[in-house]
DNA sequence: AGGTTTGCTGATAACGTTCACAAGAGAGAA
DNA sequence: TTCTCTCTTGTGAACGTTATCAGCAAACCT
């Protein structure tokens, strides 16, 4: 029941500062060939009224010209990885004048066709979506309708469209390949849910640094779908509890690395742990977490940069960019010196 | 240099289902009244062409009618803190079909204003601000002109208007006292920038313990303005190497926190530690961290609820909202017993 | 002086949509 | 038949802004 105090209109301003609506328009925007003078008025008027721009009249009144937002889809904002992200955007996107809109789809297709279409229904200029398994039918559309679309951290489902992201099978390959190289055998992995790009493919990469050697690893260590932390953790604590447990575990991201430490840690038994992404603390804990190293601020500042020059038309092939990933040595998945030696 | 494919607006969609312009927005809009043979055929040009509402003319037409979108402006969106706190407002305005404007203000009050004045030229219908220190005259001018603000974490300097946060002040003396209560007298403070209103609050609790007991701090152990991680690790490393160095640190928020564990965890010297704000992991550090531990999830939703009751028009007066604190007594802050039996 | 340029200001017509009506076609009642 | 009533569809006028062009001084040139 608030009557809005209806705000007050170029108009409005004109009247009281006695001039046309076309000069407030010139002052307001700024553009040369008003009398100081009379600037000043209109000036005053406009503080006295509290005036403010319409954007929509303005962007109706300019044709198709940039609405100056993007909308950023991530998995999950709460998750540090996908915040730091997002973060590495936002900024780049301030640089240019650009505001975010911001959205998780919680990897669910419903609720990501639903946040990309708000974000359409305001018109944003680009999108930048990590984007979830499936058909991106109404993405394709919206790229058709002369929206730019980026990928970060996984590639749309056979769409063309710039992607940036890491090269998952291998950086798995490679970790996994670390314990293999330590003599361990019995590896279990705590994968999430498969659906997800990422996940499946470094699954594939801890199946391939076996083959690599010829081995086969033991298929009733291999945990998949654990979709959040306290089901790693009870995976990893199951693993642990078996007659003969694993003598290390390769967990496939941030969530079930951290449930991995809350089965493992501050209990008996040691169990190598490996895990993919890199998280506050990995150094800190008793033994410091070897990890898989990716660099979210790294990932989305070169997502928005290639955004923001689709936008300003670059129409180039669409481009893959893969950024490197660093293995980190740790305590956890070392061969513990026999004393004293701390490797740097 | 890519001409957008012009969007086609519903006097085209008309023309190609040979109805009339009012008949297509009546399908768009799904109003009733409408042949549902007519309907189809609109649907189908609609479909063909690619057609899309255009919001900006739809918004300028329905005058004031709201935009369905929020400003959200934290610190810094990728400190777990504000981002699970990010994510609570996201999920309570999807569910209510807006969409998220976000922003960090790296506790600058220019940046602030500039980020604020982008969401309200985009019309945004609230704004949920975790404000910085600094008169927030601009805010106040929205808040006259209809916007609807609400503020998280801290309050805005003088400005009446809802507010979502919790007992800094009484929990950071609560967590002192804890220390005090263990026989520590000598306790260090690691104080982030004391223009941040959180971080006075707590320093001021942590003084008022001390005097509780008529006591008072050492100053020599108290270091403030720790603008980061790094420079908080500096200062507990000093701290830890003074000839007669603190038994106790108390640190005012989760970075400073992890800026004490950067120096303090892995070294000889063992030194009770409390951190403001609960973090990932804490509770799997040797020796775990004990923290006073606020809600971000629920102090996000809280305020965003307050704030669309306030969009819905309520215009009751502005209200105060404290959410709980709980101090999680862990292993850094503690007595150690003498051996085995946990405290539950 | 006569003509031309320059600088400032104002009138008018869009932009794409929705609101408030009016118009037309059938259906049912008198 | 004629009138009314309902149901569907169309017409015109906004919404607040900006692009374009026209007007009108004053100042400048020859």
């Amino acid at each position: 029941m608030t009557r809005r105090p209806a705000r007050p209109t170029m108009r409005d301003v004109a009247q009281a500062a006695g001039v046309s609506l076309m000069t407030v328009s010139r002052v307001v925007n700024g553009q040369p060939g008003v009398q100081p003078e009379t600037a000043a008025r209109v000036e005053l008027a406009i503080r006295r009224l509290g005036y403010q721009r319409n954007n929509a009249a303005r962007q109706l009144r300019r044709g198709g010209e940039p609405t100056q937002t993007i909308g950023v889809l991530v998995d999950d904002l709460a998750n540090p990885f996908f915040a730091a992200l997002a973060r590495a955007v936002e900024d780049a996107a301030r640089e240019r004048g650009y505001v975010v809109l911001i959205g998780s789809s919680n990897d669910s297709l419903r609720r990501e066709r639903e946040v990309i279409s708000a974000f359409c229904a305001r018109q944003v200029d680009g999108l930048l979506v990590v984007p979830v398994a499936g058909s991106h039918r109404f993405l394709r559309d919206q790229l058709a309708l002369g929206t730019k679309v980026v990928c970060a951290d996984r590639p749309a489902d056979g769409m063309a469209v710039d992607t940036v992201m890491v090269d998952n099978r291998q950086a798995a390959r490679q970790a996994v390949r670390h314990l293999l190289d330590q003599g361990h055998r019995r590896i279990g992995y705590l994968g999430d849910r498969e659906d997800i790009w990422t996940i499946r493919q470094r699954h594939a990469g801890f199946l391939a640094a076996f083959e690599d050697l010829g081995l086969v690893p033991e298929p009733s260590l291999i945990r998949l779908g654990l979709r959040d932390r306290a089901s790693a953790a009870a995976a990893a604590g199951a693993l642990g509890r078996l007659r003969d447990p694993p003598t290390a575990l390769f967990a496939s991201n941030n969530v079930t690395t951290m449930g991995a430490v809350d089965a493992l840690y501050g209990q008996a038994g040691e169990m190598a742990l490996v895990g993919f992404d890199e998280f506050a603390l990995a150094d800190k804990l008793v033994p410091p977490v070897t990890v898989v190293a990716q660099d979210p601020v790294a990932i989305g500042a070169t997502a928005a940069q290639l955004l923001f020059s689709r936008i300003a038309g670059d129409t180039s092939p669409p481009r893959e960019v893969m950024l490197l990933t660093r293995l980190v040595p740790r305590g956890s998945g070392e061969v513990v010196p026999a004393a004293g030696g701390a490797d740097h």
